[in-house]
RNA sequence: CGGGGAGUAGCGCAGCCUGGUAGCGCAUCUGCUUUGGGAGCAGAGGGUCGCAGGUUCGAAUCCUGUCUCCCCGACCA
C-alpha cells in the first residue's frame, strides 16, 4: 500500500476545527468579510446554498404553504411584548438609530445627530413579531385559517463568538410561521415542519438525524414547545439543523392574533414556527467532507458531473472538444433523483491534472477526463468522489468505460453515491452513541477531557424541570456537556434517571454541540 | 465579554527582540523543454507590512488606540 497524498493540508484526525476551515477555504465556499461574523458565500458555497433552497422549498411549498416577504427592520417596541422572546434576543440585536450621516469635519462619516430615530429599528433576529402583526391584520375568521406562510430572508444574530456557516452574525434562512384555531392543529403542523426537515436532511442532504423534542432549558425564547433534528458530526459533537416550535398562544397574545369561532366568540390563535439555515452548509461539510476536500451529495451538487478534457494546445484539440461536447450532451439528457443531470465541460485553459484537484477538493461527485487517447479507444476515464482512492497504488481510482455507456450509467452512480453517503454518515453516528452508562461517574469517564471524539450518550431519565432541570444542566456543563433532544422513536425507558436515580421516564441524548 | 495566539503578495510563512533599500516557498505570467496523470529549467509581475495616531532624521520593527481572525471559556440557533 502506498502512501495517499491527499488534497488537503489538514487531516480531520489531526486538527478537526482547522480541517474544517481548510475545505471552505479549499472548496471555494465562502471567506471572511472584514465584518465580524459576516461571510462571503462564494458561487460554489452559495450553488449549495441555492439547491438546498431549491429541494426544502419544493417541499415547503408540496406542505401548501405559501412563501411571502417581510421587512428587515422591526420596530423595538414589537420585541417588548413577549417577555421571554425579548429576554432570549436582546443581548444579540443589531439595532438601527440612524437615517443619515454627516461629515465629522476630520474627513470621517458620523451619525447625523438630528437624524436619530424616533423608536429604533430592530435588524430581525427571527420574524416572530412582525409577522404576527401581519397574522393580526390578517386572520379573523376562523375561516381564514390556518395561515401559513414561509419567507426566505436574512437575519443577524449579534453572537459572541461566530464561525463559518455554522454560527455568523447575519446567516440565510427560511422561516416558516402558521397560525391555527386549535392547539391540536399547530402540534401537528409543528411536527409536520420537522418531518419535512428529516426528509429534507436525510433524502437531500445526506444528513441522518435524529428528530426530538428539546428539553425545557433548550427551548425557543417565547414557545411552548422546541422540536429539533440533531446530527452528529464526524468529530462526534452534536450540531442543531434545524427547529420547529409549537408557541402556543404566547405570541398571538403578544401580537393580538385573534379570531371569531364559529359560534361567534373570540379566540386566541395557536402559532408555530419552524426554521432551516444556511447552518445546514456547514453541517454537509462536516458530515461529508474527508482529507480530499468536501464531498456533495448529489442532490445538492450544482454540477454533479465535471468533464475535463486534456487540452494541450495541439492540432487534435478541436476533435477532443467535439467529443467531449458528445459526452456533455449525453450526460445531459439524462435523469437522475429526478431532475436533469447538471453537467459541466470544463474547458478553461489549464492543465487537466490542476483542475481534476480543484474539482476534488470542491467535491463533485463523479469527475471525467478526457485526453487523446480515451478518444482513440472510444472510453472516458471516470473518478468517483466518494471511491477516490486505489488504496494498492495510493492513485485516484479511474475507472474506464466506453464514452457511449458512460452516460446511462451516470444516473445510477448519482443515486448510489447519494444513498451512500447517508448509509456511510449513520453507520458512524450509530458507530459513536452508546446507550449503556448509567450513572454519572461513567458519564464523566466517557466524556473524559482527553477522549477526542466521544461522540453521543444516550441516557435513561426523570425529566426534571424547573430548579431540577437547571441543576441538572449545570452538573453537565462542567463535563462541557448539554441535552441534545429526547428522540422520538426510542424505546420506552425501563430504567433509572441518570441524574437524579428516581425511576426513568424517557430516553435523552448528552454530548458536546456545536 | 474574560484568558491566550495571530494579522507582512492569491495561499503558507520569515523578518520585529537589537528601527536603516520588504524577503522565502507555493500559486500567477512569459519562454523553452516535457506530455496519460498534482512536470522541469530560466526569467518576470504582484505588497502604502490590518487600520489610525504617536516617538524618531528614519517605523513592518518601538509606544498607544482600534478592527478582524483563530483557540479555550462564558453566551447562544
Amino acid at each position: 500500500m502506498s502512501a495517499i497524498r491527499h488534497a488537503l493540508n489538514t487531516r480531520r484526525d489531526d486538527d478537526f476545527a482547522a480541517w474544517y476551515q481548510e475545505v471552505i477555504a479549499a472548496a471555494d465556499m465562502a471567506e471572511e468579510s472584514g465584518v465580524r461574523g459576516c461571510m462571503v458565500i462564494k458561487p460554489w458555497g452559495y450553488g449549495i446554498w441555492e439547491r438546498m433552497q431549491r429541494l426544502l422549498d419544493d417541499r415547503i411549498k408540496a406542505a401548501g404553504v405559501q412563501n411571502a416577504y417581510f421587512p428587515l427592520f422591526i420596530p423595538l417596541k414589537n420585541f417588548e411584548r413577549e417577555a421571554e422572546h425579548v429576554e432570549g434576543f436582546a443581548k444579540e440585536m443589531a439595532v438601527v438609530t440612524h437615517h443619515r450621516l454627516i461629515a465629522d469635519g476630520e474627513g470621517g462619516l458620523i451619525p447625523d445627530p438630528e437624524a436619530k430615530l424616533e423608536e429604533p429599528l430592530v435588524v430581525r433576529p427571527t420574524s416572530e413579531t412582525i409577522i404576527g402583526d401581519a397574522m393580526s391584520r390578517w386572520v379573523q375568521s376562523w375561516r381564514d385559517l390556518p395561515l401559513r406562510l414561509n419567507q426566505w430572508a436574512n437575519v443577524v444574530r449579534w453572537e459572541m463568538r461566530t464561525r463559518m456557516f455554522l454560527r455568523t452574525s447575519e446567516f440565510l434562512w427560511q422561516e416558516g410561521h402558521s397560525a391555527h384555531a386549535t392547539a391540536e392543529e399547530a402540534k401537528a403542523e409543528t411536527m409536520m415542519a420537522l418531518e419535512m426537515y428529516r426528509a429534507f436532511a436525510e433524502e437531500d442532504v445526506a444528513l441522518p438525524v435524529i428528530a426530538g423534542e428539546k428539553p425545557e432549558n433548550e427551548r425557543f425564547p417565547g414557545a411552548v414547545e422546541t422540536w429539533s433534528i440533531e446530527a452528529m458530526m464526524q468529530d462526534g459533537k452534536a450540531l442543531q439543523a434545524g427547529t420547529s416550535h409549537y408557541l402556543g398562544t404566547n405570541f398571538a397574545h403578544a401580537a393580538n392574533i385573534r379570531f371569531q369561532n364559529s359560534e361567534g366568540r373570540e379566540q386566541l390563535c395557536h402559532t408555530v414556527s419552524w426554521g432551516v439555515s444556511t447552518r445546514m452548509v456547514g453541517g454537509l461539510i462536516m458530515t461529508h467532507g474527508d482529507d480530499d476536500g468536501l464531498r456533495v451529495p448529489p442532490a445538492l451538487a450544482p454540477f454533479q458531473v465535471v468533464i475535463l478534457p486534456m487540452l494541450r494546445d495541439k492540432p487534435e484539440e478541436g476533435a477532443l472538444l467535439d467529443y467531449c461536447e458528445a459526452l456533455r450532451a449525453s450526460i445531459a439528457g439524462q435523469a437522475a433523483l429526478g431532475e436533469p443531470v447538471r453537467v459541466l465541460l470544463d474547458k478553461r485553459p489549464g492543465k487537466a491534472a490542476a483542475k481534476r484537484w480543484d474539482w476534488v477538493r470542491k467535491g463533485a461527485p463523479l469527475i471525467v477526463e478526457v485526453g487523446p487517447r480515451d478518444m482513440e479507444n472510444g472510453v472516458v476515464s471516470l473518478l468517483r468522489r466518494d471511491a477516490l482512492w486505489n488504496e494498492e497504488s495510493g492513485k485516484p481510482a479511474f475507472q474506464n468505460p466506453d464514452r457511449d455507456l458512460c452516460a446511462q450509467t451516470v444516473p445510477g452512480i448519482l443515486a448510489d453515491m447519494q444513498n451512500g453517503l447517508l448509509v456511510e454518515a449513520r453507520e458512524r453516528r450509530e458507530a459513536n452513541i452508546v446507550r449503556d452508562i448509567e450513572d454519572m461517574d461513567a458519564l464523566a469517564r466517557h466524556f473524559r477531557r482527553d477522549a477526542k471524539y466521544p461522540g453521543w450518550v444516550e441516557v435513561q431519565w426523570a425529566k426534571p424541570t424547573g430548579e431540577a432541570l437547571e441543576k441538572v444542566v449545570e452538573q453537565l456543563k462542567e463535563l462541557r456537556l448539554t441535552l441534545r433532544n429526547i428522540p422520538m422513536n426510542a424505546p420506552p425507558a425501563d430504567g433509572t434517571c441518570i441524574f437524579t436515580g428516581e425511576r426513568a421516564v424517557e430516553r435523552v441524548y448528552v454530548a458536546r454541540a456545536y
